[in-house]
DNA sequence: TATGAATGAGACTTCATTCAT
DNA sequence: CATGAATGAAGTCTCATTCAT
């Protein structure tokens, strides 16, 4: 970061343009398909392998294939590009959780199926890049920690209320929870920050340890 | 980070010293005693509020009240302030876990005690800060990560599990938690990672949701 | 030089190359074809006016016109900068000596011939300023240093020796010639010393000199 | 350096004093004897290893076991220091010389003379590293190497020319030898050179060249 | 005299961004 | 649409010089 005024980079700062109306990140240029999803896809390679300030364009272009010019052919800056990055990996997860909420199965069936789902689309996905690079970098992001609350956490934050709150009726969960609906998600958020630090010699098995947080949360036979 | 190893230029490359040892950090000059201090204080303001690469050094010594070049009096360099900076704040922490583990009153209490001191003395203090930076610039300093574990949390999780352990053998609680204690810090991580992104519009109540969290691991009375 | 091989900074550290192969020197880019040449221009005028040390990039950018980050574009750094000065200039000499070897006239003859094939090639010629730099500069650049000796020395003194052999043999010379080559360009490599340091108020007829030193070593009649 | 009207270093330039005045190098503390002397010493080892340019005050000192301050007690400053280095140690040699022109002995039995002298007093002498710089640094202290032309090589000069002329009228010697004085100690300055740039793979016998230079120069019986 | 902590100007190098082709 | 050479602002680190003790 530069001054306050600015935002990201060092380089010479588009002298207009308020970082909204502006139009690459909002229809983009439709003709070769696939080179807005292949900068993206480089992008996430390099962002994730370096954060934010370290990643040079530079390197996304090369590993996108594309000479660095045509990355601001589909993205206003570094910055739009991170961002549009961010939302269109974790966008896609919304309609899960609401779904899930919809089947009406016991809490501790709902609970293994979170934890397997989790696993399954989110910690051996990409998305868990995304979702480091967001908690790395959300800070920084005001904007973008707005629009990622907005968008997703917000609704999944809803569907798991509506969920615990159907269960704490039924008497199968304490009514804390659903207040604090963090805590069902808290192992996996766990897990991420902890791999993220000590995986390589000290890693945490996401799942199992999803899966223990889950019975701890809502026992088998609450008899 | 700017400069490079070349080898010629005006000045003599240090004999390099594989950033561990060396002068600075270790003992420092201790003419003016709180110069260190207000240096470490200066740089923890602007390392949180902007992240490692985007923190100027030039920031950290105006608001420390030193000229630029003093800093490099007592630190090597920036990624060494940096460092000294997470060890200072962390390192004495150690000793309070252990400490903890020592009473062996019932499980329930103990957590409702953790979670107390966790909000006392890590989440209402500087130290969360430290932390968040930690997670978010640890990935990209695998060194300091290594530390941190050694000095620090792998500590912890020894205390952690030895008590868990002692409870699972009177049989308070499941010997999965053992296996993981991780879960039962998960609530305050979520914590600081929740509000580091999220405290401006949808800010979480850390000491309540620990204690909830504690109340659904340890059940007061599980009769 | 300034920067320094820590780790961490905003741009990834070239991963090193050892000041040899690497991208710029070797070809650079092509496109416009006399700009590595002008700024090699502007870097000669400015090494030989300061030396090495107090040149600043700056200058020679703005001597050739370009921006300073221009220079990066074909040279790795300063000291790639001079290198390939120092190569470039000194490189082509080499045949010239070779080739005079080669003719088989009388050995005074090819003194006058070698005095004012140096005076001309070399003396009246920046060619000069860069013997001065490397003479004055060697000690820090042992790589260059060595890199001189084997791509132009060892050739000149190879030829040189050759051609003091036969002479011997022919008996026109004393056989001690041929062990000290070194001794035909001596008279040439004290005029560039003493030029470069006394020529405003005691300067030396080089060629002068040269040939007298010549005609010394080599009498027109030894009858 | 950094702009013209300054002169070396990069550090604060003082604001006065147009080196020529002030008083440290001129008359200097004469308190602690040896300290000046301790702190050139040092100063050459320094200079000659790394140059002008390179050297730090903060090694200075460290060699000289003073501290860094103590050093502008007896110099203006880093240029003054050099200066006094090179006239101190050059000065001395002054007399040598003109000592030698004194005694009527044939020139080829001079010439090893001086051949000796050369190798003792300067070559295999801290004087050859000194030599080495004022080679090296000369262009950018013309004072100094007025001075030292001044000081020294003018009457060096002057002696040696007195002595050819002699062995010129005694038809010992080509009359062009007492034009070119500097002939006769060409090879000395070449060793000097060589070897400051190939010492390591090419060394150079500086005496055996320059007896060798010495008898072509003044053949022992030109009958 | 001597010290050595502190200063701060300076220079190298990086890289986001632009724009002529 | 695409390119990639060129730009130049920015930031880290160095070290000569000063000055309070």
């Amino acid at each position: 970061m530069a001054k306050k005024p600015s935002t990201t980079g060092r380089g010479r700062r588009k002298p207009s343009a308020s970082r909204s109306a502006a139009a690459p990140s909002a229809a983009g240029p439709a003709a070769v398909p696939g080179k807005r999803e292949t900068i993206l896809a480089a992008a996430l390679e390099e962002f994730s392998a370096r954060g934010f300030a370290d990643t040079r364009l530079d390197d996304v272009a090369r590993r996108a294939g594309v000479a660095k010019g045509t990355i601001y052919l589909y993205f206003r800056d570094k910055q739009d590009l991170f961002q549009e990055l961010v939302r269109g990996m974790l966008t896609p997860v919304v309609g899960n959780i609401a779904a899930m909420g919809a089947a009406d199965v016991p809490i501790h069936v709902l609970g293994e199926q979170i934890a397997e789902m989790f696993a399954r689309e989110v910690y051996n996905t990409h998305r868990r890049d995304v979702i480091r690079l967001m908690i790395a970098e959300g800070p920084r992001f005001p904007e973008l920690a707005e629009f990622y609350y907005r968008e997703v956490l917000s609704q999944v934050m809803t569907a798991m209320r509506a969920l615990l709150e159907r269960a704490a009726a039924r008497g199968e969960v304490s009514g804390d929870l659903a207040r604090f609906p963090q805590i069902v998600a808290s192992a996996g958020v766990v897990a991420i920050v902890w791999n993220g630090l000590f995986e390589r010699f000290a890693p945490l098995d996401v799942e199992a340890m999803m899966k223990a947080h889950m019975n701890l949360l809502f026992p088998k036979k609450p008899s």
